[in-house]
DNA sequence: TATATATTTAGATAATTATCTAAATATTGA
DNA sequence: TCAATATTTAGATAATTATCTAAATATATA
């Protein structure tokens, strides 16, 4: 979890995540959409990888990238304990929040 | 978006979010339920006040935490992006018609 | 086998972040 | 005004991270 998150931290990660949401792709298919070399976008790959966000296959030549939904919804699960938000299949949080002085 | 994905990275800042969502809370409040010394976790708070995810009010002496859910939900829905706002089983193919970002 | 392509690993460096102690600021109440 | 309490800011240092180039690994194909 904590893996999780500090891997979406990063823009390069979360676009890498929106790329795969469309898709499958390579690396070398992820890699046309940054300007950053390979090899800083294999050490983003990886880190998405260690934290379980995706996961990877060997194609022949090429390494084809895919999400992983079940960590994805993990990280879901906690942003909806705190947002309270729709159904929470995880541990349901009991909300009171009152909304009422803004600066 | 950048700042509050940051923000959350990190163990000790996502539970200040888990204290507020129980209730508001003074910077001392907070303070108890870590090990760390005071000038690191007002570190924290002022990370995640500048990604706008808290928000704090003066009371006196003491200053007093409160969740920004607004923000809080622009994160959801990112997640949600990903994952699929509806009850999908995996990733098989949504119709989603909702954003296309090459560059 | 030799060469080209796809990708990662290694090693170095610069930037960012987390943490601490000490000092500063703001507020309260005697 | 002085002392106590609550919290932050300043400044230093150590750890982590992002990035690069160069080299290594794996595969495909002539």
């Amino acid at each position: 979890m904590n893996e999780s998150f500090k891997a979406l931290a990063d823009p390069t990660r979360r676009k890498i995540i929106d790329l795969l949401k469309e898709k499958d792709r390579t690396a070398g298919e992820l890699a046309e959409y940054f300007q950053m070399s390979k090899p800083s976008l294999s050490h983003h790959l990886n880190s998405l990888k260690h934290a379980g966000l995706i996961q990877d296959e060997r194609e022949g030549q090429f390494i084809r990238y895919t999400l992983n939904m079940t960590v994805l919804q993990e990280v879901l699960g906690w942003v909806l304990s705190v947002t309270g938000a729709g159904s929470e299949d995880k541990k349901a949080a009991p909300n009171k929040k009152k909304e009422d002085h803004p600066s």
